[in-house]
DNA sequence: AGAATGCCAGAATGATCATTCTGTTTTAGC
DNA sequence: GCTAAAACAGAATGATCATTCTGGCATTCT
């Protein structure tokens, strides 16, 4: 016995996503939002709270699908270094487009002033650490990596990897630094033995 | 014939400089540099310009002087990898302060909208590059390192690593995390020969 | 001393924003 | 068809800001 929404909030928040991880949170006005969306503000209120809570399901809806789509791969049960390595080959191609790491941008950027902004993007980070690692154990059983590597340090420092190569990428570094940076840190997990 | 100015530029510039890189750009307000300095609005825009040219200078000012000193000792013509390793040594000592680097903060939160902060991120991520280069160039002269190391992979993969800390840092990562991450980053340069 | 220059404090302006409000429209159940 | 819930478009509100303006004061040159 009402009217019907004329739009669909998973759509809404997508193209809401989109706006935060190209300009920032304080640089997105909800009137970007609503022209980008074309939902009516009642409609992002009555659905999302508040801008702050609209930024909040954005990161989650980041984390659900872009982070999903591009590391899931690490992620799979018997992933192991190919994967690794072809997460970081998208992640290079993935840079032309300048927009880094919505939850890398958010931890610059808003974590520093909002404390569920920091939890989400530390859940962000260690998911991402968890993800190498588990790769990182499959490869060093397979033999594919060196089985006496320090687990730990190995995925924290690819962690960190993925962090500068996202700044490097939103602040338009060259191409050929960001490759150089990814190939060196993979190098340094698989030790070549060939010269 | 006029009445004394009674601040010193440099000082205002330094304490707008510490709002900016604690802050951030936006939400940083003319008001919080006028309370922080106890400059008046008329002092801060007949010096500096505008808000956006002050934050300028206080990149430079960073460069000039917070860079300087943490990342100079890299860049001593003589510098080696015992260098490099105490930049890393101060830069995971420094995470502490939660407040990251000003200019990779800069990198995500500004310069994707602003032509000439772009340019100094740049600037300032070549610096980097530049001084790690050299020094290890002179680490691989004294054999302290492999001397066959693609130094251009690894001094953009260094840089790569400074960024990556930053984000680290600001967003309030472990310190262990952060420990790892420089570890091995080191290690992979170093390549100790012992197990 | 007097005048002019350039400084200071703080008020005024005008813009931008998040959020709320208003008047209207749609739709489901009666 | 009528009613009420809930949605829509867009105006209104109130806050925050960067920037400019105003009135007064200090300094220095004559």
């Amino acid at each position: 016995m009402s009217r019907e929404r004329e739009f669909d909030p998973e759509e809404a928040l997508e193209k809401a996503m989109q706006l935060f991880w190209r300009k920032g949170y304080v640089d997105t006005s909800m009137d970007d939002i609503v022209g980008a969306t074309g939902v009516s503000r009642y409609g992002l209120y009555s659905i999302f709270g508040s801008k702050r809570e609209l930024f909040l399901a954005a990161m989650d809806h980041y984390q659900e699908h872009v982070a999903e789509s591009s590391f899931g791969c690490v992620e799979a049960a018997d992933a192991s270094i190919g994967e690794i390595e072809s997460y970081f080959e998208n992640l290079a191609k993935g840079s032309r487009e300048k927009l880094g790491c919505l939850m890398c941008n958010a931890a610059t950027e808003v974590a520093p002033k909002d404390e569920e902004v920091k939890r989400k993007v530390e859940l962000a980070m260690s998911r991402i650490a968890s993800g190498f690692y588990k790769a990182l154990c499959n490869a060093g059983e397979k033999r594919e990596i060196d089985p006496d590597l320090d687990m730990e340090k190995a995925c924290d420092f690819l962690t960190c990897t993925v962090l500068g190569v996202s700044v490097m990428a939103r602040s338009g570094a060259a191409r050929s630094m960001i490759e150089n940076a990814i190939a060196m840190a993979l190098d340094s997990i698989v030790q070549k033995q060939s010269t």
